[in-house]
DNA sequence: CAATAACTGCGTCCGGCGGACACTGTTTCT
DNA sequence: AGAAACAGTGTCCGCCGGACGCAGTTATTG
């Protein structure tokens, strides 16, 4: 399994000399997986129904690709694609950026969010996101692990923006939760007073920009205090 | 689905009072579900292994459950229990307690991280972690969105932690992609040159209670800086 | 006491899933 | 002209969640 994926992200792809020419791409599969998840969710991603995408049988999908898991693998690799290239200005300048392209990928693939849980081997577009911001923190004076925490801290808050994100959307049957929620809060709330004194000062829509910017702002702060206090 | 959830986390639960008496109790079917998922993880547990554990058919299980979401749900309630009581000290000693007993839950229990993706209704023990949270953000002078927002932010710190720290145990398949990873890097390192430098120069075995601790003072350094700000 | 209503647990069946395997047809090498 | 390598397909298996109806049990009602 890991030796598949290694394979399939890492290449090499050694195209065959002899029979019939493949009628499909490792991308192109990809791709129509992609925009499946994209549409209804990585569950209801199955081979039988990307191969009808595709105008295949399922069972042709797996001379490409060895099972389920390394197909997500791919996928997750094309969704993501490759980080895009850093913002001028220093590294809070850099960091800031890289985190608002970085929820925007989660917006658009909110699938990724359930494929990137559990251990897993990153391809090369997953690991130049990594290298992006780690490159923001070089000649800051942090250590080589402090920089890695750094860069998984500010994952940790775009992932958890993503998915409050995706549970307050208006669309669909989370808004019946959003409301049992509230039902709760009025039967129970006298349970939980600071969650209720804090979520009726707070605005109604609960805007996910103020709150990927509130964590930014919190996390580059802290790292900046960080950086002074060794510099200084 | 909304509905019967919220009827199983936060009652009432009408006990019939004709016909034989159940022979199992919603508690007993969550705590054994915990168990197989604790020791197997979440996709080893299914309607027909949790009856055999608890000596029924699995058809009998739906009498007390509607489904398996529902019964994840309850087993989510179950294996978080009630927060501990909130440390002696300011906010921050507070929340680093918070923090650090949170970590120790998904540490005890890995597949939480499964099943608390996506959409959901909360529990009455998992509300009263983020009572406890935000009780302790009361008094500093932050509105009510920035107390929720400072919330979220330190769960999904513990979250990320908790997320890595399952992938690079040293146990099972795991070692394999770290392996991997490594061999990746040994491979295709000129690529990432960051990422590499960040790597060599971190400690090898990455302890993630270092992770843990960076991500919480850098946060909390963060905080600080807002609430001192806000009252000077 | 008997009848009945409510309830528990079980057996059967269904559609869908990931995947193993053998087979046919096609292409390019020796 | 083989023969080897490869693509796509059809069939089959075990497992999954879940709908449904049935048999046995218990407390209420007449």
């Amino acid at each position: 399994m890991a030796d598949d994926v290694m394979r399939l992200l890492w290449g090499p792809h050694p195209q065959p000399k002899r029979g019939p020419k493949p009628a499909l791409t490792l991308d192109g599969i990809a791709r129509a997986g992609v925009t499946i998840a994209d549409a209804e969710g990585l569950s209801a991603l199955s081979m039988q129904r990307l191969a009808e995408q595709l105008g295949k049988t399922k069972m042709s999908l797996y001379r490409y690709v060895p099972g389920r898991a390394e197909l997500v693998a791919l996928m997750v690799e094309t969704a993501i694609a490759a980080a895009p290239e850093p913002a001028a200005g220093d590294w809070r300048a850099r960091l800031t950026g890289w985190s608002r392209a970085l929820a925007g990928v989660f917006a658009r693939h909110p699938w990724l969010l359930d494929a990137t849980v559990g251990p897993r081997l990153m391809g090369p577009n997953e690991l130049s996101w990594m290298e992006h911001a780690l490159a923001a923190l070089d000649g800051t004076g942090l250590t080589g692990a402090e920089r890695l925490d750094a860069v998984v801290l500010l994952t940790s808050h775009v992932r958890g923006i993503a998915l409050q994100s995706r549970a307050t959307g208006a669309e669909g049957p989370e808004a019946q939760l959003m409301a049992a929620l509230g039902e709760v809060m009025r039967k129970h709330g006298d349970g939980y007073p600071s969650l209720l004194s804090a979520m009726a000062s707070a605005a109604e829509p609960l805007a996910q920009d103020q709150a990927l910017a509130f964590g930014l702002e919190r996390i580059l702060d802290g790292l900046e205090a960080l950086i002074t206090r060794r510099a200084g």
